[in-house]
RNA sequence: GCUCGAGUGGUGGAAUUGGUAGACACGUUGGACUUAAAAUCCAAUGGACAUUAGUCCGUGCGGGUUCAAGUCCCGCCUCGAGUACCA
């Protein structure tokens, strides 16, 4: 019998699905695990060989765990709202909503060929109303919330309303808006309704509010920090301007030394940290506040080095500082509005990209330093970010190569304030090896005392403080966009109002088109049904908006990564209509143990997933404030392109063909074309030739030998313009199609169409199988790295899959064949080998060498012609993991009724492992020169004795005696002398 | 610029705490089987020298530690990823 891959993998893959093999319960007695891959969007693409690549990994895992006993779950969904299906409705018209499904679709066929054990009854997919409505719901929560600072945590924002009736807004320690007013709790009670409302706008965790946000007019809509890439859209590189708007924010900024403190509960990949670490940006320093003289204005400014305060030579501040306008002298005003002007113009794009250029104007005001009174001139400069710290500096140019170089180009004088340091070519920035002269109270203080002394001194003054600043801004969380979730909000006299949560889903709405309004409103300003009845509670039409019993709602929609904060708690009850999920579930699951997905996403899903984890543990709706326990990033596979090399040759009038030149002669074009010429004479005295770029060749015309299927090439439509192309050896030979080779050029580069290198699963899964796929693509090498993938190397697993399955099918019939004889000592220690190295590597995430493992075992197994079932029954549950068709199918030959999948994995047994001899390899000044077999158990003195009464060691030595001798038990013996 | 990661045969990659560098596979070459092809099997395959025995060189480069270094230390080079004036 034949392994029939095709048969067996249907044949299992139907079976699995009918008996809801994998499906995960709730209420189990053994141990939990969870496994999770980051949830893919389904592009109109569909999967190429790179994208299975961690659902393989993390299938194998959780495949392992459930032979080691364990309940596992391993859910998949779709994160399906997102910019292309709108983009793509936006050209046809077509409803996002077909678009996704039929994605959807495609994606689910994909993936169910590869063999993947997902328990699919828990799928979800974030643009289902019944998913999204516990988006809106967790929203409502945040709206209803706030942040406790000396709880550190979030909490109800009833309590803060009771506070402030009690005694007003002055002793909440909470984070909230920087610019909130003071008022007692007699002004509290005399607020309106609305006004109330406005303050507490200014604490809720999503809050309503004008800030400045990153447009983008090409894609029209608001883009978060993480979604822009180099200045440019992340998605379609638009550019993307600074624009004041109204929108909704998440205070994730909250959680900023949470989400850093918290990076050491979990076991994540060291750069993804780093990354994140970066991103939250903490500084410690301090905030002083300078007056302006001879105004009422201050300017604050945050600075990590208030040490350096007496280096202070200048100020500056942002070009968008709000204090600019007011304070500019009469006469610097036309420099510093022009100065405005120009920066305005420049796009943050050029900013970025031209640092080297220093620019500023002087806005004739003064500042009063703070200890020795003396003037501090304030220039503009847009070295200076609007967007971090308070937008203003003091500038210390002996302490700060910026500030250095600002103070050089203006000519602003610099004072030396550090003890012994040459400052005369370049600022000095060494806080460890700081001393500080020149500075009053703090002269001949080290970095460290100097700054406590500092902020000492300034407190006393109340000019300062102490200050811990976070890079990490609050999250802009509204988009003008069609396809995402809507919000749960109606506006009253402008004033946001969460619709309560009974009411939810609020579905999104039907429009006709899916672009913005003429009047600039996001596309739901399309849509005619499209508002709130408070006394219905429902969405009626638009026509009924009187502002007393029926308002507006809100237009904008929810970003991308709304949906996919939380997915990976609702897959544990994800059918839960009247609950985000019940207890049980999340009591018992808890929490993902193994999360496997791409490290792009280190800035945005992974963070604000956390944010959104702490804040629901905060308010005890989960257990653990981290999400995932581990997490590995896999790598990327890249494509292998195929180049053609064609260069057009012309003779005579509008005559012209191509010539394609093998690679290996593409450096000596001219040498090559002569040669031809002279086999195959062309007579017209005009030919010429030019050379042309190399041609992409689809891969599935080149062999593992990177020959050119030079027929179909040809017979290619996309090609029809090389259908006569000659095709030319080496040595200007002309190549026949059937006979000769042409040898295509290689090249790794990202997988993509454009670069017809993409290799789908569904074709190499019909030629190969699954199994063969799952194999190869862990073979390739670890996880974590990118690597390029090369149909050719397939067939080494391909055949490894036969000789496994010609293992179990014997004679010349090939019939079923195994017997219970007693296995040898060879076959026990063979495949107890196996079972250690393959249980250490799953638990390594190290799934290249055990296929490797593989390959050894069942060479070793066919060369001892092993047909014992004690030893071919265990290896089909190592093998299972990796290849579950193939395992499926020979288990239950093997006389098994029930599915493989929770069968227990094989027992690692050290007794058959035991050598009674080793073989010492035996080195002279460190290399090794011969190997001797010595019984395992010699003591140090005896291996020596046996080494030194060696032949071959006399021989090397030649009469020398040896300076020392060492001897590594069980290792290695080396002789030095 | 800064942060992180990586450099090993023609190719993908192996190599527990420093202890036989190149496992396993692809490719290549030769052979068996076959009318032929496919499939399968066998052998060789880091480089140089040598008839053999064997010798020398070899893990990006230069130093160092050690009986012993792909692995540890110092200094560079190259490539990849992230970040971008963060005060």
């Amino acid at each position: 019998m034949t392994y029939d891959f095709r048969k067996i993998e249907e044949k299992w893959q139907e079976f699995w699905a009918e008996n809801q093999t994998f499906k995960a319960e709730n209420d189990s007695q053994k141990e939990k695990f969870y496994v999770l891959d980051m949830f893919p969007y389904p592009s109109g693409a569909g999967l190429h060989v790179g994208h299975p690549l961690g659902y393989i990994a993390s299938d194998i895992y959780a495949r392992y765990k459930r032979h080691k006993g364990f309940n596992v779950l391993h859910p998949m969904g779709y994160d399906s709202f997102g910019l292309p299906a709108e983009q793509y409705a936006i050209q046809t018209g077509q409803h996002p909503a077909i678009t996704t499904e039929t994605n959807i679709n495609r994606y689910r066929e994909q993936l169910d060929k590869i063999g993947f054990s997902f328990d699919w009854s828990r799928e979800v997919r974030t643009s289902d109303s019944s998913y999204y409505k516990w988006t809106q719901w967790i929203f409502i929560q945040l709206f209803n919330s706030w942040y406790n600072k000396d709880a550190d945590k979030a909490e109800d924002i009833s309590s803060l309303i009771a506070i402030f009736e009690k005694e007003g807004n002055q002793s909440v320690n909470a984070v909230c808006d920087e610019d909130v007013a003071a008022f007692s709790a007699t002004d509290w009670k005399a607020f309106t309704v609305k006004e109330q409302q406005e303050v507490l706008l200014q604490y809720r965790l999503t809050y309503l509010a004008e800030t400045e946000v990153n447009w983008c007019p090409a894609l029209g809509t608001v883009l978060a920090n993480d979604e822009i890439v180099n200045g440019v859209s992340e998605r379609g590189g638009h550019p993307v301007i600074r624009k004041k708007m109204t929108q909704w924010s998440m205070r994730i900024s909250a959680y900023a030394q949470r989400l850093l403190d918290d990076l050491t509960m979990v076991d994540w990949p060291q750069p993804l940290k780093d990354s994140q670490t970066n991103w939250i940006g903490r500084s410690e320093g301090a905030e002083v506040t300078f007056r302006v003289k001879g105004r009422e204005e201050v300017i604050d400014v945050f600075t990590t080095r208030p040490d350096t305060i007496f280096g202070v030579s200048f100020m500056t501040l942002a070009p968008e500082h709000e204090l600019v306008a007011k304070i500019t002298t009469s006469e610097q005003k036309e420099e510093v509005e022009a100065y405005i002007a120009a920066t305005a113009k420049r796009s943050e794009r050029d900013r970025m990209a031209d640092v080297k250029t220093i620019t500023g104007a002087f806005t004739g005001a003064y500042a009063e330093h703070p200890f020795s009174k003396e003037p501090i001139p304030i220039w503009i400069g847009d070295y200076v970010l609007a967007g971090y710290g308070t937008g203003a500096v003091m500038s210390v140019p002996c302490g700060d190569q910026r500030d250095y170089d600002f103070a050089k180009h203006f000519n602003i004088p610099i004072t030396n304030i550090f003890e012994g340091v040459d400052i005369s070519e370049e600022a000095f920035a060494d806080k460890e090896k700081t001393v500080i002269a020149n500075s009053d109270f703090l002269n001949g203080l080290p970095y460290k005392k100097a700054v406590k002394r500092v902020i000492f001194e300034l407190e006393k003054l109340e000019q300062g403080k102490g200050k811990i600043n976070y890079r990490l801004r609050d999250a802009v969380f509204s988009r003008q966009r069609y396809w995402g979730e809507p919000f749960p909000v109606y506006y009253v006299d402008g004033m946001p109002q969460m619709i309560s949560a009974e009411h939810l889903p609020i579905v999104l709405p039907e429009v006709e088109k899916y672009l913005p309004t003429e009047t600039g409103e996001p596309p739901l300003g399309n849509a005619t049904v499209w508002a709130w009845d408070v006394k219905k509670s429902a969405v009626v039409s638009n026509q009924l908006i009187d502002h007393k019993t029926v308002f507006p709602l809100e237009l904008n929609t929810m970003p991308g990564w709304a949906g996919s904060s939380y997915y990976f708690n609702r897959y544990m009850n994800p059918n839960n209509e009247n609950e985000i999920f019940s207890k049980e579930a999340i009591d018992y699951w808890q929490d993902v143990d193994l999360y496997i997905g791409g490290s792009e996403h280190a800035t945005g899903h992974l963070l604000y997933s956390r944010f959104w984890q702490k804040f629901l543990f905060d308010k005890g709706i989960v257990p653990k404030p981290e999400f995932a326990k581990k997490l590995i990033n896999q790598g990327m596979i890249t494509g292998t392109s195929a180049f053609v090399y064609f260069v057009v040759a012309r003779f005579a009038k509008d005559k012209q063909f191509y010539i394609a030149v093998s690679k290996s002669a593409w450096g000596r074009v001219d040498e090559v074309i002569k040669n031809w010429r002279n086999t195959h004479p062309v007579n017209e005295k005009a030919f010429r030739y030019s050379v042309l770029n190399r041609i992409h060749s689809p891969v599935e015309y080149v062999n593992s030998s990177d020959e050119l299927d030079i027929e179909s090439f040809r017979n290619d439509p996309m090609y029809s313009e090389f259908k006569d192309a000659i095709f030319i050896g080496e040595k200007g030979e002309v190549i026949k199609d059937n006979n000769d080779t042409y040898i295509v050029g290689r090249e790794v580069e990202k997988m993509s169409k454009s670069k017809y290198n993409v290799v789908s699963p569904d074709s190499i899964c019909q030629e190969y199988g699954a199994d063969s796929l799952r194999l190869y693509e862990m073979f390739l090498g670890p996880l974590e790295q990118s690597k390029p993938w090369n149909t050719a190397g397939i067939t080494g697993v391909h055949s490894f899959l036969k000789k496994m399955w010609r293992l179990f099918h014997g004679g010349n019939d090939g019939a079923f064949m195994v017997t219970d004889a007693a296995p040898t000592a060879d076959n026990l220690k063979t495949l107890h080998k196996t079972i250690k190295k393959v249980e250490e590597d799953i638990e390594n995430f190290s799934f290249n060498t055990s296929v490797a493992t593989f390959m050894i075992c069942v060479n070793e197994l066919a060369a001892q012609k092993c047909n014992s079932r004690e030893i071919l029954e265990p290896l089909v549950l190592l093998v299972s993991p990796y290849a579950p068709h193939i395992a499926e199918e020979l288990w239950s030959k093997l006389g098994h009724a029930t599915s493989i999948a929770t069968a227990p994995f094989p027992k690692f047994e050290g007794k058959y492992l035991v050598e009674s001899s080793k073989e010492y390899p035996i080195s002279f000044n460190g290399k090794v020169r011969f190997k001797i077999e010595l019984q395992a158990d010699l003591s140090k003195e005896e291996i020596e004795a046996a080494v030194m009464a060696h032949d071959k060691t006399r021989e090397q030595l030649q009469g020398r005696s040896p300076k020392k001798v060492i001897v590594v038990p069980g290792k290695i013996v080396n002789i030095v002398g």
